[in-house]
DNA sequence: ATCATATACGGTATCAATACCGTATAAACA
DNA sequence: TGTTTATACGGTATTGATACCGTATATGAT
């Protein structure tokens, strides 16, 4: 076997964003990061039915049919999804996944997994906070959304400036370009 | 070598984002979805500077230095920018990266590209516009970038009425969410 | 029980952003 | 050849954002 299977199998496995492979909704492979969002030892995972991964099996069967037909005709899938870490943790990802098998999709399945908003940079946002944050994705002011709230645009911007010091940027801008792809649901 | 390192070896180069190994801005090893997202036969990539897929060698020496400190402290580095493909086309992508060696990050590459915005939106934009776009994404005010690229700031001003026009948007904030990962408009 | 944090609000000061007014040059284009 | 567009720059005026100062209550954790 070459050295240059050797330098795929290492990327795969030290890449930046959590990969994982499986056949017919059974983890075949993961890399180091996978596991580690998740909360896992890869040990663990391997041979597991992904539905340890979600938040409920209602949602388990849900995310098996919506892409199903993208990736008949594509060949692959995107959207954004939450999983569920070991610890109990939602997490938000996006998620990309390609077949290797169109004519039965989940067959063979290579997915990457992009968390949204890590831990180590964000925390935990409260309910306040994302609910400012999706209104400063819509290009509100503190003004506006303190409007929109009931609240005085002075609490709103206390709010901003708790969301950019947790985020450490130094400005809103520099947060929704970090931030914008999590738009907070509900 | 044994089964598991030829089942991450396929999972990398059939990931479903773009992947790339580099040492020392060298591109050591890619994926079939990274050469294909850029235009490239994968043989025509191999062994090349990653120079060739920047705009401008003035892009391909900043992107050098901005995430390099976060790398030495972290391990790893995530931001957006702007990668262009052989014909030309300017390519939007959601980039990470994760170094082996932290003590001197770019010896030892692993990245992910994934393409945000297809070509369409972005070849409407001008290079000045995309130029300023990249900046103000890192939350720099006009005076700075204006500093950045010898430019009155006045000037940067223009080129970032012109974007908030292009986008329907109502400020930075709301075009900067509105330039991230794929998600429902309006 | 103390400490940290989130919430909520008031003030001021300073800088940034945005929207206008204007001029000017160069390129693209019908 | 005129028209549009991007580029680049100047001014001013208004609003917004951010960073400080302060107070106060509520909650949850050690």
């Amino acid at each position: 076997m070459d050295d240059l299977t050797q330098q795929m199998a290492q990327a795969f496995d030290a890449a930046p964003i959590g990969m994982a492979v499986s056949n017919h909704r059974v983890l075949g492979m993961c890399n180091t990061l996978f596991a580690e969002m998740l909360g896992y030892d890869r040990g663990d995972l391997l041979g597991q039915s992904f539905c340890i991964l979600y938040p409920s099996h209602a949602e388990f069967d849900r995310v098996r049919d919506i892409g199903l037909k993208t990736m008949e005709d594509h060949g692959s899938y995107s959207d954004e999804r939450m999983m569920q870490r070991k610890d109990g943790v939602p997490v938000w990802c996006r998620f990309r996944a390609r077949t290797l098998t169109p004519k039965d999709p989940l067959a063979h399945l290579v997915m990457s997994f992009a968390q949204i908003r890590d831990q180590v940079d964000g925390g935990q946002l409260t309910k306040r906070e994302r609910e400012v944050l999706s209104w400063l994705s819509r290009g509100q002011t503190s003004k506006e959304i303190g409007r929109e709230l009931g609240l005085s645009p002075r609490t709103i911007e206390d709010v901003r400036a708790r969301l950019l010091r947790k985020f450490e940027v130094k400005n809103t801008s520099e947060l929704l370009s970090r931030m914008s792809y999590a738009r907070p649901r509900g």
